[in-house]
DNA sequence: TCGAAGGTTCACATCGATGTCAACGTCAAG
DNA sequence: CTTGACGTTGACATCGATGTGAACCTTCGA
């Protein structure tokens, strides 16, 4: 598909789909004439990405990321340079604390909402 | 303390201490010389900051966040306007959904350092 | 008393993510 | 053949978070 399609299916701006492809995020072939030619499966992978960027990872980080929740890639497992491997446990330690805190925060405002709740019933 | 000892306790710059009074975060009481006073406990709110800046939740968000997930604050559970209500909620659900994307993404990266691992062994 | 250390405000710079616009090429339908 | 929708690149603007520096005030110890 074309980079309009793709834009309408993710909700994306067209602008960013550019911007995550120049940042090493996502690469699409070019047809003949020039257009970007997007496979099927990038869907989801534009979704991933949004989601990492919304959970407030850069996009260097994340290039680095991708390609470890690839399916496909878990071939190449072997070509990994200590320097990735640590880069890799510090980013994976980071989402952990990342994930701690909003899930502190959530179960925080949970609470809270569940007692506005209960304050309304009286 | 000051804001000078407060930045040696969290690590975070005076000037963003600065920042986050200016965003509505944080709101030490004034000396009679006009240097910041922070109560002890703003140690770790600096901390719960700092986390849910790092999430990717703006500062804006926070703001509103913050005061819920305040012990003492739980009192004034009435005093919650509907649409700060619903703003919460909206934002309970973007949490979640943060919290999901980035445990999978964690997943996968742990699933493949172990495979990394395993595959060293050898 | 003087100087160093640390505080204040204000302004401007930077950086990453994103918006917007200009100038131009491609393609399908009337 | 032309027009309109869609694509291309490139430049510049914006926005939030953060860095940096100037000009100045306060405190404390030599």
């Amino acid at each position: 598909m074309r980079i309009g399609e793709l834009s309408r299916r993710t909700g994306i701006p067209t602008r960013l789909l550019r911007y995550y492809e120049e940042q090493g995020l996502l690469t699409p072939v070019r047809l003949a004439n020039g257009y970007r030619d997007y496979a099927d499966r990038l869907v989801d992978r534009v979704e991933q990405i949004r989601g990492l960027l919304d959970a407030g990872l850069p996009t260097r980080v994340i290039r680095e990321v991708l390609p470890c929740t690839d399916n496909p890639c878990t071939i190449t497992v072997t070509d990994a340079s200590d320097e990735l491997v640590g880069l890799l446990e510090a980013e994976r330690d980071k989402m952990d604390a990342r994930i701690e805190c909003l899930a502190r925060n959530r179960d925080a405002i949970a609470a809270y909402l569940r007692q506005v709740e209960a304050a309304r019933k009286r």
